[in-house]
DNA sequence: AGATTATCGTTGCATTTACAACGAAGTCAA
DNA sequence: TTGACTTCGTTGTAAATGCAACGATAATCT
C-alpha cells in the first residue's frame, strides 16, 4: 500500500485532453494555410479578424483574441512589410493604429476563408451529431470564470 | 457588393473556440502549480505521466503524450537535475533511458495530483450536464483523422 | 560476420513567444 | 495650464519551442 493516491491517468485529465484535441487541430489546419501562404497563427488570427472590414486597433484584437499586445504588433508589422495590412494613425487619438486589409490583403482572405470553411465542415461533418455536446461544452469553458 | 466572402466570425470558427479554450484552462490550471512548484507544462506532463510508476523512457512519453523528443528530453533533464526523477539506463536496450520517479518525485506528485483533481472536479462543477457533451466531442476530435 | 538501415536520446540552431519596460499621447484635476 | 496618472503600441530580453542533424546502439539483410 505504497503511495495509493499516485494513481492518475493524464490521458483522462480533461485540461490535457482539450489541450492536445486544440493542439491537433489547429496544427491540422494551420498545415493548410502555413504551406499555401507563409502564415503564422497569430498572423492568420489578425487577418481574420481584419477581414470583417473596417478600421481596427491593436487594442481592439488583443481585447478579443488570445494573443498578447506585442505579438500582434508584429504580426501587424510582418503583414504590412507583406503589403496584406496597412496601419494608418487614427485622428481622434493619435496613440492608435488603424489597422485594415488591402487589397492583396482582401484577395488573400478570399481564397483563405473558404479553405477554413471547408476544413470546419469537414471537421464537423467527422463529429456529426456530436458537435453540438462539443459546442456546448466550448461555451460552457468560456462562460466560467473558474 | 464588394467581396461579400469576406464575411467570416473568427470567434464562431471551431479551431479557434478550441484553442481558446484550451489557452485559458491549461492557463488556469497551471497558475495553480507554477506559482506553487515553478514547473512547466512539459515538466507537468512527464511527471504526470511517470506516476504510474514504472521505468517509462521518452519514446514511450513521446508516443502518447503531444510533446516532442528534445521537449522531454531537456524537461527530463530539468527533473532530474531537481532531484524529482532519476534516468537509468536499460540492460536490454542499452539505447533507451528508463525515467522513474525518486521519493521527491513521488512526494511532489502526492501533493499535485489533488491539486490537479480538485481543480478539475471544479471545472466539471461549472460545466454541469455539459460536460458530457464535451467529453463525448472531444473523444471524437481524438478519432477523427481528419 | 560485415555492412546497411533503422531507432533512441541528445544537442544546435533559428524562430517564436511571454513578460517587463519604455516613449508617445490622451485624460483628468487643481 | 500645468502636473500626475492612464492607455496605446513598440521594443528589449530571456526563455521555450520546433525542426534538423548528430553519435550511439540495435536490428536486418547478404
Amino acid at each position: 500500500m505504497t503511495d495509493t493516491t499516485l494513481d492518475f491517468d493524464l490521458t483522462a485529465f480533461l485540461p490535457y485532453r482539450l489541450a492536445i484535441a486544440a493542439a491537433k487541430v489547429s496544427r491540422a489546419f494551420s498545415d493548410h494555410y502555413t504551406a499555401e501562404f507563409g502564415l503564422t497563427i497569430p498572423e492568420w488570427r489578425v487577418l481574420a479578424h481584419l477581414s470583417k472590414g473596417g478600421c481596427v486597433s491593436v487594442r481592439d484584437i488583443h481585447a478579443v483574441v488570445d494573443v498578447d499586445k506585442p505579438t500582434i504588433s508584429r504580426a501587424a508589422s510582418r503583414l504590412g512589410a507583406a503589403g496584406l495590412v496597412t496601419k494608418v494613425g487614427q485622428q481622434q487619438d493619435a496613440r492608435l493604429v488603424g489597422l485594415s486589409l488591402t487589397a492583396a490583403g482582401r484577395a488573400l482572405m478570399a481564397r483563405l476563408i473558404p479553405m477554413a470553411l471547408a476544413y470546419q465542415a469537414e471537421l464537423l461533418a467527422g463529429l456529426g451529431e456530436r458537435a453540438a455536446g462539443l459546442d456546448q461544452g466550448l461555451r460552457a469553458v468560456m462562460e466560467d470564470r473558474t
